[in-house]
RNA sequence: GGGGGGUUACCGAAGCGGUCAAACGGGACAGACUGUAAAUCUGUUGGCUAUGCCUUCGCAGGUUCGAAUCCUGCACCCCCCA
């Protein structure tokens, strides 16, 4: 059992906790069981849900039992930060479709049968949809002071401000705190983590643990992992970047982390990786000394494209960021040409048009829906921005032929320097 | 209800009878440079069977050899007075 939490504190991944002299001593003197909450919304997780899972990971690797908790039943109601749309509700397929997926997507990072350290992915929906009304209020309602809840900083910032807060909301933390009493009594567990901004509903989920139960519970966060210029950490214009293959391909996975800011990967090595000290040091060194190099972005994007999408995932990923950055085009058959271009639109035309005379080149790029126009098409030729298979097209009346065709069936063209298409000629 | 102003390409904005496919700026796209960054520089930015042809300047008509530009009607927007 290693000391988990003097890495933690190195890493800067400690917050707050609510025992900052016991709770070194109470990590290291046995296997404790720990949890993190996550939302079921969607059948993937994102890069959000990495860092609070990546803590699991470090607390089940140090000897100790992670619990992930979908919230079937708080994602209905939401957590009062702010949140402007109402939540909806899913219907029971929906959410189970949900937990599947991301359970799937867990088995990547937490190891789920190993005995007395496997993970555990429970619904608090499952509990919480037991509960009547009068119920709650009278084992769980009892136990919170108004004067308390008035006192958190979620809602005390609610109440100064013009939006005012909901009755539903104010009572999301009895939800959530309920959570954690639950789980102490069925499963044992006595930590919770979760973001800085979850401060106030752990401690919550402490009082009332200490209440109800009469148990000693212990709460951690963990900084909110935002880019230096206080933006989320996981999104970009065209959207979330999620955990799924099928949502955001590895390629796209390792590009985005292949790029982050000098300024933010020393963060990002930090909170998501498990390299040693030494290691993130040396980086830390290298984007000083040779930054155009980035080999903190490489070995980022390495180890995260590796967790997530294992080492076949990557190694896609890596021969895509070869081919898309300039490559040739060669001896790739159709499945890999597939893979690597899984996020580039297609059409699909009759091998037919490939005989005789061949296919006009700006035909072939109106009909990939790359160019809207001959008129666009005739023009990015003439200033070179068109690339067959990666090579360069010199003249407008190039044809294509059979002996273009990079694979069995498939011939790729790109404009300017990421904009790709795929023509599959079926016979 | 009365008076005035506006509607131009992706956006903003010139043009006010021919030389207008329409200045200029932004954006976008491509090229060079570069660290797959930022900045910078260059080119392009209605369509086509392309030194020419076709369709565009709120909509519909009209005047004229010729209209984005003038006239009439309609629609929408803005301002001022009641």
């Amino acid at each position: 059992m290693n000391d988990i939490f003097e890495d933690l504190q190195w890493r800067g991944l400690i917050h707050q906790t609510t025992a900052d002299e016991l709770l070194p001593k109470w990590l290291s003197s046995g296997s404790r069981t720990v949890y993190a909450g996550f939302d079921p919304t969607a059948d993937s997780l994102h890069v959000g849900s990495l860092l609070p899972l990546m803590m699991l990971r470090r607390f089940q690797k140090a000897g100790h039992r992670p619990i992930a908790i979908a919230g079937g039943a708080t994602g209905m109601i939401g957590d009062p930060s702010g949140k402007s749309a109402e939540r909806n509700l899913q219907t029971p397929e929906q959410l189970a479709a949900n937990l599947a997926g991301i359970e799937s997507q867990m088995r990547h990072v937490l190891d789920f049968d190993c005995g007395d350290e496997s993970a555990v992915l429970v619904n608090n929906n499952d509990w919480m949809s037991q509960f009547s009304y009068v119920e709650f209020l009278r084992d769980v309602g009892k136990n919170f002071p108004v004067n308390v809840m008035l006192g958190k900083d979620s809602v005390k910032s609610r109440l100064s401000s013009e939006a005012g807060l909901s009755y539903t909301e104010f009572s999301y933390m009895l939800l959530q705190a309920y959570d954690f009493v639950h789980l102490n009594r069925e499963h044992g567990c006595e930590l919770q983590i979760g973001g800085s901004d979850q401060w106030g509903n752990v401690t919550a989920g402490i009082d009332l643990g200490r209440r109800m139960l009469g148990a000693q519970l212990y709460g951690m966060t963990c900084p909110l992992l935002t880019k230096t210029d206080g933006s989320k950490m996981g999104k970009t214009e065209s959207g979330a970047i999620w955990l799924s293959a099928k949502r955001t391909s590895p390629y796209k996975f390792y590009q985005y982390w292949l790029n982050v800011a000098d300024e933010d990967t020393g963060t990002c090595l930090r909170f998501l990786t498990e390299l040693e000290r030494s290691e993130i040091e040396a980086l830390d060194e290298s984007r000083v000394s040779a930054p155009e190099q980035r080999a903190s972005q490489k070995k980022l994007a390495e180890e995260l494209t590796r967790l997530i999408h294992g080492p076949s995932g990557l190694a896609t990923a890596l021969q895509a960021t070869e081919i898309f950055f300039g490559a040739e085009i060669e001896n790739l058959d159709d499945r890999q040409l597939t893979d690597i271009f899984a996020d580039v639109p297609s059409c699909e035309l009759p091998a037919t048009e490939l005989a005789g005379e061949g296919l006009g080149i700006m035909d072939a790029l109106v009909k990939s829906g790359l160019m809207k126009s001959n008129g666009e098409a005739r023009r990015s030729i003439k200033q070179g921005g068109i690339y067959i298979n990666n090579r360069r097209v010199g003249e407008i009346d190039r044809r294509l032929t059979p002996a273009d065709l990079t694979s069995e069936t498939v011939v790729v063209l790109r404009s300017g320097k990421k904009k790709y298409a795929l023509l599959r000629f079926s016979s």
